[in-house]
RNA sequence: GCCGGAGUGGCGGAACUGGCAGACGCACAGGACUUAAAAUCCUGCGGCCCUUAAAGCCGUACCGGUUCGAUUCCGGUCUCCGGCACCA
C-alpha cells in the first residue's frame, strides 16, 4: 500500500493556509533571514525550472526558520511584458485578463507544492498599487539627474516593434523573439547606469556570496579599459579629431586614421573632396549591412579614403583618414588611431590598402621592418622610432607619454567602458506608463508624484500593426501640463519590464504601503536579501539593473544597503535527453502531471536528490519513482512502528548495547552532515543521501530500545520536513507530535555517540591499501606501530625489508613505508 | 581570440582539510514471498585475469611533477559547456 499524498498534501496545505503559518512580520527579538527566488513572469503554468528553483528556496526558508530566525519568504509577478499582448492580438482576450487569469493558475500551481510563502506580501507589478512607485522610481532618477530623453541610434526590434536595451541584443537578434534587430533613430528616455559603471564594478568584489561566473560577466560587461584621449589635427581645418586609445604607447606607430561611417564629423570631411562620391557610396551601403554582419571579427575590413589627411600631434607627420567597416560609432570617439604593426585589426587594414607599417615596439629593441610582419605585434617590449621614448620599455613608457601630451595639451588620460545607458521606453502597451507629459510651452514635465499612478487605459485597440496599442486609446494621450496647464500630450512609451524587477525585493518588505514604496524601518530589518536564488541567465540583465536601482536608492538616502543581494545562488537548468526541455521538442514534463501521479513531496525530493543545485539536472522517470519509493518507505516504517514510539521517553547512553551503539552513531552522523550540507554547503542532494542512510539504519536495527527508535524517528522527521512539507507534518501527527513540525527547532547532534570504541584502519604499505584492522580509538602512535606489525599479514610484507617511516593518520590509517 | 566552469561505473552523482575512489539513488541480474504478477524484502553490481573463489594488476579526460600517499596540489595538453567578442 502506498502513502495517499492527494489526501495528505490537501489536509496540511488548507490547515497551513488557515493557520496562516508562514505569515511573518519584523520582530527585533530574532535575527531576520530573507530569502528570495527569482519572482516568475505569469506565462500560464509553473515549469521544471520553476518547481526546482522553488524546491531550492523552500528548503532554505524552513531550515532557517527551524534554526530560530524570522524568516522572510515572499512570492509575486513579474506580470508586465509582451506576451500578455501578443496573446491578446492572437485570441482577442484583454492582457490584463490574460495576465490576472495566469496568475490565479499558477498561484493554485505553487500553493499545490507546499512552499512556505507568506501569501499576504503577494504583489504583481501589473498592478496599480505596484506601478504607482515603479513611476515613482522614475521620477526620482529624473530629479536626480539619472534619466534623460535623447535621440539615438537605437535597437529596433521588427517583430515586438519596439526599441530594445543593448543587453537585450543577443549575437544581433532579439533576446525574446530572435529576430534579426535592426536600426532606428528614435528618441528614447534612458537611465544614467553608465554614471555608476565604476561603483558597479568596483563593488563586485563585495560580493562574496555571488559565483565567480556572474561576477566575471558583469565586471565584462562593464567592460572597464584605461587609456588616453588624444587628440589629432585635421589637415587644413580646425575641425580636431580626438581618438580613444589603449596604447598611446604606439602613437609613432601611427600610419592612417579611420573612422566610423555613421560618425556626425563625416559630412563636413567628405564635402568638396576628391573621394566624395565613393564616400557616399560607402555611407549608403553601410546602412544596409546587418549589425550581426558589421560587428564580427570574421567580416574582411573595408574602407574607403576621405581625400583628407590628419597630422599625429607628437610626430608632426600627415596621414590618410579613412571610412572603415569596423570602426564602432557607439565606443569610444567614432574615430580611431590606426596602428597596424601593433594591432591587429589596423595590419589588416593597411595590407589591403597597402598603407605603410611602421614598427615602434620590438621585442628586443632592435630594427624591424613592417613588411616583414606576418602579424601585428601585441606583446611588450622595447620602443624604437619613438623620439625620446626611444629605448624604454613601452609599459613603463604608457603613462609617461601620457603626462607628456597633457603637458603639450594634446591628449589626457581616460577610462572608458563597454557599459551604455539603459534605454528603458518601449513602444508596447502592457507595461508601466512613463509619467511625463509633454508641453507645447515648457516641453517635457513629470507628472507629480501627487498625480501618480498614470493609470494604463483600458480603451484600446489591439490590431498588431502599425504602433503602440497604447496610441490608439482616446482618453488617454492628451492631459494638462503640471507646470502651465495648457493641454499637452503623455508620453505613449511605457518602461522596460526589468525597471519593474529592479526593485521588487524592496516592496516585499513593506508591500501594502500608499504611502511611500516601502518604509525605511522596515527595509533596513529586511534587507539585505540574504540569500537569493534563480537562473543564470539574468547574470547580467537583471542583476546589475537591480544593483544600480539599489545604489541610486541608497545615494538618495531611501536605503541602508548598497547592495541588495549578500548571497546568490545560480541553479541549473532542468534537462531531458541532455537538451533544455521545450515544447518544440516535445520532450517537456509539465509540473502538474508529476505531482497528481506522485505528490509534491516525491516531486521536490526528486528535483532536490538529483543533482546539487548549481549543476544541470538531468529528468528521470525512474528516479522519480525512486525518490517515490523512499517516501513509501519511510512512511510506511514509522505507522509500522508508531506504537514503539515516544517521543517524551529516554535511555541511559552508558548502557547501549552495540546495535543500539551503531544506530545512534547513524543518527547522529546524519543530524550532523545533514546540518552542515544544508546550512552550509547547499548540497541537498548529499543532505538526503544521509537521511536515505538514516531510514536504512533503522530498517537494519534489530535491537529493542524504543527510546532510541523514538530519538532517531524524531530526527528523521525533522530533518526531512525543509524537503517533503506535507508526509512529514501527516507523520509528525502520527507520532504523537505537538503543533506543526514546521515550527520545531532544528535537531542537534552529540559529539560523544560520534566517538566510537573500536574504529577500522586502513594499513598500507608504500601507500597501497593492504589490509584492513579494528583497533581501539585510544591508542598511542606506538602502540599502533606494535598491534599492526605485530598483523602477520602485515609482517609478510615487512619482514625482509626495512621500515623507513611509519605514518600514523589519527583515526584513518596507517602507512608503512619499506625498502 | 579573451574570460569563466566542467571532465569520476551502464546512468544521476559522492569522496568537505592530500588519506579505503564509486556513499546515496537509478538501471540491471539472481533469490525469497505469491497460483501468478505487481508491490515488498534479501544478495550482487568499475575493468582485467578466472569455471568459481582467493590473491594480484589496472582505473577519476591525457602527459608529466611534488608527496609515504594525489579525483584533490603544481606545470603542460585535449575535449565539452557557458559568457563576451572588430571595444581601438
Amino acid at each position: 500500500m502506498n502513502y495517499d499524498f492527494a489526501k495528505i498534501e490537501q489536509k496540511w496545505q488548507q490547515k497551513w493556509e488557515a493557520d496562516k503559518t508562514f505569515k511573518v512580520t519584523e520582530d527585533a527579538s530574532k535575527p531576520k533571514y530573507y530569502t528570495l527566488e527569482m519572482f516568475p513572469y505569469p506565462s500560464g503554468n509553473l515549469h521544471m525550472g520553476h518547481v526546482r528553483n522553488y524546491s531550492i528556496g523552500d528548503v532554505v526558508a524552513r531550515y532557517k526558520k527551524m534554526n530560530g530566525y524570522n524568516v522572510l519568504h515572499p512570492m509575486g509577478w513579474d506580470s508586465f511584458g509582451l506576451p500578455a499582448e501578443n496573446a491578446a492580438i492572437k485570441h482577442g482576450a484583454n492582457p490584463k485578463d490574460w495576465t490576472f487569469s495566469n496568475m490565479d493558475n499558477m498561484r493554485d500551481q505553487l500553493k499545490s507544492m507546499g512552499i512556505s510563502y507568506d501569501w499576504d506580501r503577494e504583489l504583481a507589478t501589473c498592478k496599480q498599487d505596484y506601478y504607482k512607485w515603479t513611476q515613482w522610481m522614475f521620477l526620482q532618477l529624473y530629479n536626480n539627474d539619472l534619466a534623460y530623453k535623447k535621440k539615438s541610434y537605437v535597437n529596433w526590434c521588427p517583430s515586438c516593434k519596439t526599441v530594445l536595451a543593448n543587453e537585450q541584443v543577443v549575437n544581433g537578434k532579439c533576446e525574446r523573439c530572435k529576430a534579426e534587430v535592426g536600426k532606428k533613430d528614435l528618441e528614447q528616455w534612458f537611465f544614467s547606469i553608465t554614471k555608476y559603471a565604476d561603483r558597479l564594478l568596483a563593488d563586485i568584489d563585495k560580493l562574496s556570496g555571488w559565483p565567480e561566473k556572474v561576477k566575471t560577466m558583469q565586471a565584462n560587461w562593464i567592460g572597464k579599459s584605461h587609456g588616453a584621449e588624444v587628440n589629432f589635427k585635421l589637415d587644413g581645418s580646425d575641425t580636431a579629431l580626438t581618438v580613444y586609445t589603449t596604447r598611446p604607447d604606439t602613437i609613432y606607430g601611427v600610419t592612417f586614421m579611420v573612422m566610423a561611417p555613421e560618425s556626425p564629423l563625416v559630412e563636413d570631411i567628405i564635402a568638396g573632396s576628391d573621394t566624395e562620391k565613393e564616400c557616399r557610396e560607402f555611407i549608403h551601403k553601410m546602412q544596409f549591412v546587418k549589425e550581426m554582419d558589421r560587428a564580427s571579427t570574421d567580416v574582411e575590413k573595408e574602407g574607403v579614403f576621405t581625400g583628407r589627411y590628419a597630422i599625429n600631434p607628437l610626430t608632426g607627420k600627415k596621414v590618410p583618414l579613412y571610412l572603415a567597416n569596423y570602426v564602432l560609432m557607439d565606443y569610444g570617439t567614432g574615430v580611431v588611431m590606426a596602428v597596424p604593426a601593433h594591432d591587429q585589426r589596423d595590419f589588416e587594414f593597411a595590407r589591403k590598402y597597402n598603407l605603410p607599417i611602421d614598427v615602434v615596439i620590438t621585442p628586443d629593441g632592435s630594427d624591424m621592418k613592417g613588411c616583414d610582419l606576418t602579424e601585428s605585434f601585441e606583446a611588450e617590449g622595447i620602443m624604437i622610432n619613438s623620439g625620446e621614448f626611444s629605448g624604454m620599455n613601452n609599459r613603463e613608457a604608457l603613462p609617461k607619454m601620457i603626462e607628456y601630451m597633457n603637458e603639450k595639451g594634446i591628449g589626457e588620460k581616460k577610462t572608458n567602458f563597454r557599459l551604455r545607458d539603459w534605454l528603458i521606453s518601449r513602444q508596447r502597451y502592457w507595461g508601466a506608463p512613463i509619467p511625463i507629459i509633454y508641453c507645447e510651452d515648457c516641453g517635457a514635465v513629470a507628472v507629480p508624484e501627487s498625480d501618480l499612478p498614470v493609470i494604463l487605459p483600458e480603451d484600446v485597440e489591439f490590431t498588431g500593426q502599425g504602433e503602440s496599442p497604447l496610441t490608439t486609446s482616446p482618453s488617454f494621450k492628451h492631459a494638462p501640463c503640471p507646470k502651465c496647464g495648457k493641454m499637452g500630450t503623455r508620453d505613449m512609451d511605457t518602461m522596460d519590464t526589468f525597471v519593474c524587477s529592479s526593485w521588487y525585493f524592496l516592496r516585499y518588505c513593506d508591500p501594502h504601503n500608499d504611502k511611500m514604496p516601502f518604509d525605511k524601518e522596515k527595509t533596513d530589518y529586511w534587507m539585505n536579501v540574504d540569500q537569493y536564488i534563480g537562473g543564470v541567465e539574468h547574470a547580467i540583465l537583471h542583476l546589475l539593473y537591480a544593483r544600480f536601482f539599489t545604489k541610486a536608492l541608497y545615494d538618495l538616502g531611501y536605503v541602508s544597503c548598497d547592495e541588495p543581494f549578500e548571497n546568490l545562488l545560480t541553479q541549473g537548468m532542468v534537462l531531458k535527453d541532455g537538451t533544455k526541455m521545450s515544447k518544440s521538442l516535445g520532450n517537456v514534463v509539465s509540473p502538474e502531471e508529476i505531482i497528481g501521479k506522485y505528490g509534491a513531496d516525491t516531486a521536490r525530493l526528486f528535483i532536490l536528490f538529483a543533482a546539487p543545485p548549481e549543476r544541470d539536472l538531468e529528468w528521470s522517470d525512474t528516479a522519480v519513482e525512486g525518490s517515490y519509493r523512499f517516501l513509501n518507505r519511510v512512511f510506511r516504517y514509522i505507522d509500522d512502528n508508531k506504537d514503539k514510539i515516544d517521543f517524551a521517553s529516554t535511555y541511559d547512553a552508558a548502557s547501549l548495547t552495540s546495535e543500539d551503539k551503531e544506530l545512534r552513531y547513524t543518527l547522529n552522523y546524519a543530524i550532523k552532515k545533514c546540518t552542515d550540507d544544508i546550512g552550509i554547503r547547499f548540497n541537498f542532494n548529499t543532505a538526503i543521501s544521509c537521511i536515505m542512510e538514516l531510514v536504512n539504519g533503522l530498517y537494519a536495527y534489530k535491537g529493542t530500545n524504543n527510546a532510541l527508535i523514538s530519538e532517531a524517528t524524531r530526527a528523521l522527521i525533522i530533518m526531512l520536513a525543509p524537503f517533503v512539507p506535507h508526509i512529514t507534518e501527516e507523520l509528525w501527527q502520527m507520532t504523537g507530535g505537538e503543533g506543526s513540525v514546521h515550527e520545531q527547532c532544528w535537531v542537534s547532534y552529540d559529539e560523544k555517540a560520534l566517538v566510537k570504541d573500536e574504529i577500522e584502519i586502513i594499513v598500507q604499505i608504500n601507500g597501497k591499501v593492504k589490509d584492513k584492522m579494528m583497533i581501539a580509538t585510544d591508542l598511542t602512535n606506538d602502540q599502533i606501530q606494535q598491534i599492526v606489525l605485530a598483523n602477520p599479514k602485515i609482517s609478510e610484507f615487512t619482514c625482509d625489508k626495512t621500515i623507513v617511516k611509519f605514518i600514523v593518520v589519527k583515526g584513518k590509517l596507517v602507512n608503512i613505508v619499506v625498502k
